[in-house]
DNA sequence: CTTTGTGCAAAGGCTTTGCATGCTT
DNA sequence: AAGCATGCAAAGCCTTTGCACAAAG
């Protein structure tokens, strides 16, 4: 089921490498119309299918904003979550990751299982509470 | 600032009344639409403008799906998190929260200020486990 | 009677999709 | 040359908003 020649489709475009490039660049998470503003001569379709694609590949992890919005990083790898500024944007990657052990015993506590957990920490980081202070 | 008579304007109507009431009977955590699919005569926005309203005042809990889209929900009081499954949408609440001393942690090593988390946990009920099976 | 709430339909914002053309291989 | 990738515009979802009417207090 996964042998049937499997061709790797992925071509290499210049609006392909624009995109991971500018995503690799920046410190923050990234939507995919922030991109296209960033980005020169790469159309809007372009960068929603490429994240899609880089997404689906594990290339890059997303973020779900709390109104909804999704954005994309490019990140270390491993299980990890991320810290983010809810002024800058700014993200930390946290490898240290409290929520494995918890989750282990909820799921023996309340007979699920398979328990998967997607946390985002929001914050302010310490060069933005300067600037407001 | 917050002494100019504030009125609390909340008048009772027989549709917020169906709404709070589906909500709180329910074992799962609901979308606008979805509740808006089980009322009968209640308008759409309606019931986004009500949910919006509970949502503002506490007095229901919201639930960002994978997709994105925006659940609600009847929570006891206090700060809490969601095991939902991922199959029949029931939701189990989780008071004992393993992030407080881990944000607290990461806040100091990362110098950030007023971190909040927000946590879905996703994973498979029992009961869903043994009809799969 | 005054003010808030509701319904409907239009509008908004984010994301996906169809189709013809262009570019990579 | 063959096939994926791109662009543009149209279409899809979820959610919000404007406006006139109905209802609550």
């Amino acid at each position: 089921m996964t042998s049937t020649t499997d061709k790797q489709t992925t071509r290499q475009t210049g609006q392909r490498r624009a995109i991971f490039q500018a995503l690799a660049k920046d410190k923050t998470a990234l939507t995919a119309q922030e991109l296209h503003q960033h980005l020169t001569g790469v159309g809007l379709a372009t960068v929603y299918r490429n994240l899609q694609r880089l997404a689906e590949q594990g290339k890059v992890d997303t973020i779900r904003r709390p109104n909804g919005e999704l954005a994309f990083r490019v990140c270390g790898v491993g299980h990890h979550h991320h810290l983010i500024c809810r002024s800058c944007g700014r993200v930390v990657e946290v490898h240290d990751c409290a929520l494995e052990d918890w989750s282990r015993k909820l799921a023996t506590e309340h007979d699920f299982s398979a328990i998967e957990h997607q946390t985002e920490l929001f914050g302010t980081c310490g060069a933005c509470a300067n600037k407001t202070a």
